[in-house]
DNA sequence: GTTTCGTATTTTGTATACAGAATTCTAAAT
DNA sequence: ATTTAGAATTCTGTATACAAAATACGAAAC
């Protein structure tokens, strides 16, 4: 009775829509602050409401959605009071995932952390702003997989679609950009050196500075 | 059109179900490890399927429920790598809580920690542990709440059906009761001091102290 | 006695139905 | 013109219905 851990199945509907609907929100097309009319979405989707229903709960547990008794569901907005809210946090679990991997991390991980470094300082010596995003987030996640906890991935990327509406919002600044690869230099080296306090305290940094750049940017 | 911040009307059964069951699951009740049995659920709260399985659906987003497509609901186990990697997140995120609850809190509510700080004491040396228990999650909840992160005491409150159920299969030693208390004078020390740095480790190495105090007693 | 195959029974996921609340619309009254 | 009362419609929460999958059960084969 073999029985491992690669649970992909992902068959529900419920999941999908999940899925599906976060991504909708981050993008903007469910526009902050609108009422999310049930209907629409099942007509869209082709499917009923139970499943859709089932999906709204999960992101509103998510933050994503604000559910009102007997008036039903909306999108959440993006405040500044929202964004402040949960950078902090962020930050918070970010640095405990930067101790936690330094910890765990093997020496093929931060080779491969190494070479991600690379890639995301010649991403940005291209302009490639597209592939920056996507091996900034690979980055992350690296630190995030060696931490091995899976309770703090799960709320991290619960965390994440709102961080991700945000920066949807706005174009990251030369400057900010040029800091950001900075900070990232000494998120390798605190890696590197193994050094679980010196990374948490670069990592808390690093939000903290996404977030006021994205405040500025966003002028809330 | 007035319009505040209380909204309180909880008016679902969805919602009242989230509660009922988290209770149950965290008494115990619902044993770890057990099938969810949507039948037998359905009959004892007098409820249909559907607001049942939104509940079951908020109780797998917090952790203790366990989802398999196609195979139903599960009560999550209590196994010692569940609590070690809860308790590190409980940690970082009541040390965010205690910095910034000494950025925001007043002197009425540093004055209502102090009395909480005598009566936990007090109900320490009568050997009082149901009121301690209540006084210790009241002076928690205090400094949560002037941390006014609404987000935050979302996300602790979802961590702590996990902790507050494995507190529930132990009672806690008298050894690791005196120096629960004596954590308890420090966190109001940096309270009044307000030193939001102190106040975040002291709180961290509480959290700490509480994990291994009961991976011993539960012999994890 | 164990294994294997096929059938019956639950159980799960999804769709639909229905009652009551909220919202919108209309039209009369000030 | 604005407000207000009331009816009509939409929407939300809940219950029920149904099909497909999983599980439990039992008989036949080895």
């Amino acid at each position: 009775m073999m029985d491992g851990a690669d649970t992909i199945p992902r068959g529900t509907l419920h999941d999908e829509l999940v899925d599906r609907l976060r991504d909708l929100i981050v993008a903007g097309e469910l526009a902050p602050g609108s009422k999310v009319n049930e209907q629409a979405l099942c007509d869209r989707f082709a499917v009923s409401r139970t499943p859709l229903r089932e999906a709204i709960r999960s992101l509103a547990a998510e933050g994503l959605v604000v559910l009102t008794p007997r008036r039903g569901a909306a999108i959440a907005e993006v405040t500044r009071q929202d964004l402040e809210e949960a950078f902090p946090i962020v930050g918070a679990l970010e640095a405990l995932a930067g101790e936690l991997a330094c910890q765990n991390i093997s020496d093929a991980e931060v080779a491969r952390a190494r070479r991600l470094q690379e890639l995301l300082e010649a991403q940005h010596r291209h302009g490639d702003l597209q592939g920056y995003s996507a091996t900034n987030a690979e980055i992350h996640r690296l630190i995030l997989s060696a931490a091995e906890n899976p309770t703090l991935t799960r709320m991290l990327k619960s965390l994440d679609g709102r961080v991700r509406r945000a920066r949807y919002l706005v174009n990251i600044s030369g400057a900010r950009w040029a800091a950001a690869v900075a900070e990232h230099h000494e998120i390798l080296e605190a890696l590197e050196a193994r050094d679980g306090a010196a990374l948490g305290r670069v990592l808390k940094r690093h939000i903290a500075n996404k977030l006021r750049s994205l405040c500025e940017q966003l002028e809330l």
